[in-house]
DNA sequence: ACGTACTTGTGTCATACCGTCAGTTTATAT
DNA sequence: ATATAAACTGACGGTATGACACAAGTACGT
C-alpha cells in the first residue's frame, strides 16, 4: 500500500486519511442511493459535512474518487477466486461448485451493485482505467475457468473445438449481467431460486460439456 | 404513432418535427462520443445549431430525450425477434438458428452500442421509463427461446426440471452483455470469432439441453 | 506550558451551465 | 396583403463547479 496523499502531493496525516475516508464512504452512499449522472462534489462534501475543497484536496475529480471505491471492491473480488479455482468441476461435485460460484457471484454483486454499475458504465465507454478494474474484478475466475476447461480437455473429457477463455468469459459475463438485473427476471416472473438454479445449470454444462448431475 | 407536440402541448409542425429530429441525432452522437455524464443540454443544442430554449421547446430534459431515442432502437429490435422465434432448435438447424441468433445480437449491439449502454444503466439504477424499454428490448427473444424450451419439454427431449424463462433470460443476458463488452475479450485474447461460437454453443446447448452438431 | 512549523478546512470568486421568458422571425391561412 | 399561429433566439436569474488564499487546528520540540 503507498502512501495516501493529497492532491498537492503532501503526505496526508490521520485526521486527513479519515475525511478522506468518509468521503468515500458518502460518494458510495450517493452513488448507491442517486443517479449517477446527479452525483456531484457539492453533494459528496455535503453528505460528509465539509466544503467542496475539502474534496479537492484528496481527488481531482469525482471520477478518480470513483475508481478508488472501486479498487477497493476490487480487493474484495480476492474471495471470488477461491469459489472458482482448484474446484472438481466433474461428477456430483462439479454441481457443487457451479452453484458456489453462483451464489458467490449474485451476492457479491448485490453486496456492491452501484459500484460495479458505473465500472460497467464508464468501462463501456472506454475509460481505460475502468476497464483495467473490470478486466481484473473478473479474471481470476475467467482464468480459474478457463484452466479447468482446459484440463478436461487435456483429459479429452471434453471436445478439443470448445474455445476455454471464450467460454469461461462469456460465463462470468452472463454472471455479472445477471446479477446487474435481476429486476429484469422480475418481470419474467423468474424468481430468485430459479435464476440460480438456471444459472447453476449453464454454468456447469458450460465448463464440463456434461449434463450436471 | 400519436402526434409530436411540443413541451407546451402545440402540435408541432414539419420544420419543428425537423428540429426535434435534428436534436435527437445530434444527442445520439454526443452519447457516443462522450461520456453520458458529461452530456449537456448546450451541448447538444450547439451541435445541433440552436440554442438551449429550442431544446426545452421539444423535451423537458436529457433523460427524456434519451427515451426518445431508446424508443427508436426498441422499434428496430423487432427484427430480433424473428432470429428466436419460429425455429427449429434440434438437430444440425438448432446449431445454425443458435449462430443467426448470436450474430444478430452482436451485430445490433454494436449498431447501438451507446444508446443500449445508457439503457442499461439507468434501468439497473431503477429508472422505471428505461428498465420497461430494456424489457421490452429483450422479450420477444426470451419469450421465443421460453416457447421453444418449453417445447423441447413437452416432446420429452429436455429435462423437466429446467425452468424455460430463467434460461431464456440468462442466455440472453450473456448474450447482450457479451456484445456490450467486447473490449473484456480482447483483453482475455478472445477474437471475435471465438467469442460468437463460444457463445452459439451456450446458446445452442441452452435451449436443447444436448451437444450441437 | 509555550511557540513554531506544518497540516487541514473554510470563505470566496470567476466561470459555466440550467431552465425560463419576452420578444422577433418565419410559415400558413384567409 | 394581412392576421394568426408556430418556431426560434437572446438574455437573465439562479445555482453548481472548481481554484485559491487564508484561517484554524494539530503535533512536536524546547
Amino acid at each position: 500500500m503507498t502512501q495516501v496523499r493529497t492532491v498537492d502531493g503532501r503526505i496526508a496525516g490521520r485526521r486527513g486519511q479519515a475525511t478522506r475516508a468518509r468521503l468515500l464512504e458518502c460518494l458510495g452512499e450517493l452513488i448507491a442511493s442517486t443517479s449517477y449522472r446527479d452525483v456531484t462534489v457539492i453533494d459528496v462534501a455535503r453528505q460528509a459535512g465539509t466544503s467542496p475543497a475539502t474534496f479537492y484536496q484528496y481527488f481531482p475529480d469525482i471520477q478518480t474518487a470513483v475508481v478508488e471505491l472501486a479498487n477497493e471492491v476490487l480487493r474484495e473480488a480476492a474471495a471470488l477466486k477461491d469459489l472458482a479455482s482448484e474446484q472438481n468441476w466433474t461428477g456430483r461435485s462439479g454441481g457443487a461448485a457451479a452453484g458456489a460460484l453462483v451464489d458467490g457471484f449474485l451476492d457479491f454483486w448485490r453486496q456492491h451493485d452501484a459500484i460495479l454499475r458505473v465500472v460497467d458504465l464508464a468501462a463501456a465507454e472506454g475509460d481505460r482505467r475502468f476497464s483495467r478494474i473490470r478486466m481484473k474484478l473478473f479474471n481470476s475466475v475467467v482464468q480459474a475457468l478457463t484452466e479447468a476447461i482446459t484440463e478436461l480437455q487435456r483429459s479429452g473429457k471434453l471436445d478439443a473445438e470448445v474455445h476455454p477463455a471464450a467460454t469461461a468469459g462469456a460465463l462470468v459475463t452472463m454472471l455479472a449481467a445477471s446479477a446487474a438485473h435481476t429486476k429484469a427476471f422480475d418481470s419474467w416472473s423468474v424468481k430468485e431460486g430459479e435464476l440460480r438454479s438456471g444459472l447453476t445449470r449453464l454454468v456447469a454444462w458450460g465448463v464440463t460439456g456434461r449434463k450436471p448431475s
